[in-house]
DNA sequence: CTAATTAATGACTCAATAGTCAGTAATAAA
DNA sequence: TTTATTACTGACTATTGAGTCATTAATTAG
């Protein structure tokens, strides 16, 4: 069962393999305090390796954030392209669909560590902005324009109303793997979403009166 | 006009004015980017004095936040206890100061800073959570249990609607202070805070139905 | 089986910075 | 004016960790 080598030359796996400890010590350290030396341990290789495969620890950090998220964005525009239904349905399965795949996920640790890393990594940041943030909202802005025209909802500044609807959900994984670990006032997520939608679909619903802000 | 001596001593003033450097430095560079050098210098002395006054990096950055933040909780919760009016003008008030007095200050570093650094500081996270955040969603808490018997509200979870309530501020806050100024879709936080309130209410004014999470 | 190729190693260099402390100069006391 | 006190300095040490590269060993070609 022991292999006979000391190690096996896994030109094709390293780089995925790497990048999967990146995530994991990222993630949960922040980019500054994740030593390269625990990133290569982590990935069972040793730090020249790390060299071998990346430019340098900035540039494996970008390939850890386009290599993971993405994927993810381009399927929700799928889902979203295919959908029949309403367009509060498709909110509905829009939010619902971004909680399993990543609000439950350990992606959710994303929008807090972009967050936290923004302002050292500015071509990163623009990326990250570009290619998921502005991505997801145009979904939703597509939602609520398209509502408005069908007559779901009252007319209203869509663009806010997009930002409005992400907030939340956004915050709620940034609060989760940061904050929430030392609040004991604990609350189900769950109810914190339905809740949201519900007070948002009523919010915006035709007889509201949310004119105003057009 | 030029000081004939080389520093002076000035025992009361230091302990303030390293605190304020390092406010400026710690926001815009995090903690562990942020160094002791240069707080000195933007300070006006030398990094001695700095361990003069605190005993090492991290009881600098906890001194920070807690002179700096305290305060402004302790005022809400004055302004909110003498407030004659319907609850939801109290609401609509605690907003509009929050985002006067947190929102539109410099103060409004403190959300993204507090995320970032609280897995490397969890008794200073667990002091954050305790005197600014619960004290916060205490507020909106009570205004909205009062609303409800009062009859201004809907009847609803009120922990997830305080909660619904408050993330959209504070998103806003940290997404200007770290992915915004990435981000060329800019938008009007003013027409957003007031679209939030007016949705909000509406969401959970008395004929909403959202009586299904209680 | 032997030689050539290259994936992988890990001990090393080098830079950055938190924290120290012996010395200096401003102020107060005698 | 002289002495004592202490706020303040800044050169120093100790540590950490990113990035390098000469060497080693797994694999492939001949």
């Amino acid at each position: 069962m022991q292999p006979k080598t000391r190690w096996r030359r896994r030109k094709e796996a390293r780089p995925g393999e790497i990048i999967d400890a990146a995530l994991n010590l990222f993630v949960q350290h922040g980019f500054s305090a994740t030593r390269l030396d625990d990133v290569a341990a982590e990935a069972g290789v040793s730090k020249g390796t790390v060299y071998l495969y990346f430019d340098n620890k900035e540039s494996l950090f970008r390939a850890m954030v386009q290599e993971l998220i993405v994927p993810v964005v381009a399927q929700a525009e799928e889902h979203a392209a295919q959908f029949q239904g309403t367009q509060t349905e498709l909110i509905r399965m829009l939010v619902h669909s971004w909680w399993d795949n990543v609000g439950k996920t350990r992606l959710a640790n994303m929008p807090k560590l972009m967050v936290s890393e923004a302002a050292h990594f500015p071509e990163l940041a623009r990326y990250y902005v570009d290619n998921v943030v502005k991505r997801a909202r145009k979904l939703l802005e597509d939602a609520l324009y398209k509502g408005i025209e069908q007559g779901e909802f009252e007319s209203c500044d869509v663009k806010s109303a997009a930002r409005i609807l992400l907030s939340p959900l956004v915050f709620s994984v940034i609060w989760e793997k940061s904050l929430a670990p030392f609040d004991s006032d604990d609350y189900d997520i769950a109810t914190y979403i339905a809740l949201h939608l519900d007070i948002f679909f009523n919010g915006i619903s035709l007889d509201s009166g949310v004119t105003e802000h057009v």
